[in-house]
DNA sequence: CGAACGACCTGCAGGC
DNA sequence: TGCCTGCAGGTCGTTC
């Protein structure tokens, strides 16, 4: 599930919980990809400060602790509230809500559960943001000003790998998954295995400005909703409407009415255009329509 | 250092 | 209907 648009969304939407006081900390399941702390009830009483995002984690700041949240592959973070608009607090427990936090704010019940049938999330302590291990070798946001041109190029043309995987890699640039880093590529017209080093300056400046489009376009849609993905009310995405490659192989090129194809780069399926994204570049013609 | 690939885990779709 | 296989939005760790 969860890109970057998903979890910024999730962020925007659990804002109701700041200020909220921690009253209790139900861990049902510790398993997720790494042991969740033993001591997470150490929450207790502390105060919701901030939620930021960066890379696909979740920073939530508490008054005397702070925490690391990833919602891996299935995971989702959902509000439940006795109040019009959200889940119900008294509803059951769902198989796979692994976490629960009950918090309070002015006579309000708030809880946020944590729900990830996959298990590939987790929940960690976060002590100091520039020295915690998950987060020291990323790569810039997409959509700051540290992702230019230039800096792509320069990171591109030292690898060899195919440019979708490398555009992948959470150290050359965050949150570009499979879903965005195939659309990407399709509206720059860059196949998707063509080796990283080979990309053109006029092709990394428009690949730029397409990865951020997308991911912009995609969070003002409130995300991507494939199968279980909801944002922090239970609502879906809607940026799934828009895609033009992802999913849809075998079926026309909206530009070309070619058939899309299918190949697996880097362990994951990959579609793209023959025609538009032709293996050779020097067929290249460029476009940047949305 | 970079590249390739297995691993983690559950749910679901498709084939038989 | 049920069983089996393969695949899925992420990314870390190991090996070469």
């Amino acid at each position: 599930m969860p890109e970057l648009p998903e979890v910024e969304t999730t962020r925007r939407s659990l804002a109701p919980l700041i200020g909220a006081q921690v009253q209790q900390v139900q861990v049902h399941n510790p398993a997720l990809r790494w042991p969740v702390p033993a001591d997470l009830h150490r929450l207790t009483g502390q105060t919701l400060l901030t939620l930021q995002r960066r890379s696909k984690y979740l920073l939530a700041r508490f008054s005397q602790d702070g925490t690391l949240w990833h919602l891996g592959m299935s995971g989702s973070l959902t509000i439940h509230a006795d109040r019009p608009g959200y889940f119900p607090v008294a509803q059951p427990r769902r198989k796979h809500d692994h976490l629960i936090l009950d918090l309070a704010q002015q006579g309000q019940h708030w809880q946020l559960r944590y729900h990830d049938p996959r298990r590939f999330g987790c929940c960690l302590w976060l002590d100091d943001e520039d020295s915690h291990p998950l987060l020291t070798r990323l790569g810039p946001e997409p959509l700051s000003v540290d992702f230019t041109p230039d800096y792509l190029l320069q990171t591109l043309e030292r690898r060899t790998a195919p440019v979708k995987s490398v555009l992948m890699d959470n150290a050359v640039v965050v949150g570009v998954g499979n879903i965005y880093a195939t659309e990407a590529l399709f509206q720059t017209g860059i196949h998707p295995a063509r080796p990283a080093h080979g990309v053109t300056a006029a092709e990394a400046d428009l690949l730029v400005k397409n990865v951020r489009q997308i991911l912009q376009t995609a969070i003002d849609l409130g995300g991507t909703t494939l199968r279980d993905y909801v944002n922090g009310f239970g609502e879906n995405g809607y940026f799934q409407q828009t895609l033009q490659a992802y999913g849809r192989a075998g079926e026309p090129c909206i530009r070309c009415q070619q058939t899309l194809q299918t190949s697996r780069i880097g362990q994951r399926a990959s579609v793209y255009c023959p025609v538009c994204q032709p293996a050779c570049p020097s067929l290249q013609r460029y476009s940047n329509s949305r």
